[in-house]
DNA sequence: AAACATAGTCAATCAAATTGACTATGTTCA
DNA sequence: TGAACATAGTCAATTTGATTGACTATGTTT
């Protein structure tokens, strides 16, 4: 293995090829758990809609992605049987996307693998730095998002 | 500001926001120095041209991309004025991929800015977690790789 | 010399997003 | 209360970054 690669990496390879790792390792398990068909770019719709159902626009202004885009995603996950599009209770121009069985099957495979990855970092470097991790991490985050509250610039996984 | 956002983040979003964040400020910053044209996509690429030219299938490889994709991403960089194509020297197959003075100006650019960031986050957090955190990040890059030597899997900023 | 391998390009397609135009419903206010 | 405006969602065309497949030209092996 070319060691020379990792002893040099910037801090921006650091964090692109440490999402990657993790992101390579969540979708190919999910695929041997037969969901082949989930893609990265639908990693956050499934995160927002297990905590409730959502409006599409809601849905985009998570993602930060366009209504449209939303529209497409939901297309294909309705389609696949993740999602289902239902009318809104008082609205009538609005729909509601919620999870179908299915999807809440997705939203726990992904959760478990994720655990057991993360509990794997914690045995590499211990409980106490990765608590200093993820506290310096969102503070990185909360703080480039002081200035401009808006937009949360297309967050894949 | 919506705090609650960012006090429950997982360690994915922490990931993604962080490089987002990284990301977006980069790139909006190469924009006001004239650099519009360049894209999250060619970072790595200049990156890896700075050090050496390099042929078009040594960046594929680099990259985790297609021969295509990279022949492509030239084309663009090339019309742009930030890379040439010349011949290679003994392959007549081969042509070798290098930086123009205007694609140089973009590496400075780069290294600057970053350096900025970093800094900046070194400040917030001080030196030693800013260590930490650069080590415990490559501590995961590493073992991550371990079994899967290959395919470096579209790392994109 | 023939057979195979490699570097690069061309063309068609896919995936994820965009902008712009549109329908239907909801809200405001003169 | 109805006209004007705003909002939720879809349809269509386009862009960006990538893919697969087919091809040319050159290099290597046997």
């Amino acid at each position: 293995m070319n060691h020379q690669i990792y002893s040099e990496l910037d801090f921006t390879s650091l964090l692109s090829f440490s999402l990657n790792a993790l992101i390579d390792e969540l979708h190919g398990k999910l695929s041997e758990l037969g969901f082949g068909d989930i893609r990265p770019a639908h990693g956050f719709m499934f995160k927002y809609l297990a905590s409730s159902g959502a409006t599409g626009i809601e849905l985009a202004e998570y993602l930060g992605i366009t209504k449209q885009a939303v529209s497409k995603m939901v297309d294909y996950l309705e389609k696949s049987g993740y999602v289902i599009r239902q009318n809104h209770p008082t609205d009538k121009r609005g729909k509601i996307i919620i999870l179908t069985e299915r999807g809440w099957l997705v939203v726990k495979a992904k959760e478990k693998i994720l655990t057991e990855i993360e509990g794997r970092w914690i045995e590499d470097t211990g409980i106490e730095r990765m608590q200093m991790l993820k506290e310096d991490l969102t503070k990185f985050v909360y703080k480039a998002n002081e200035g401009k509250l808006s937009s949360r610039s297309r967050p894949v996984w």
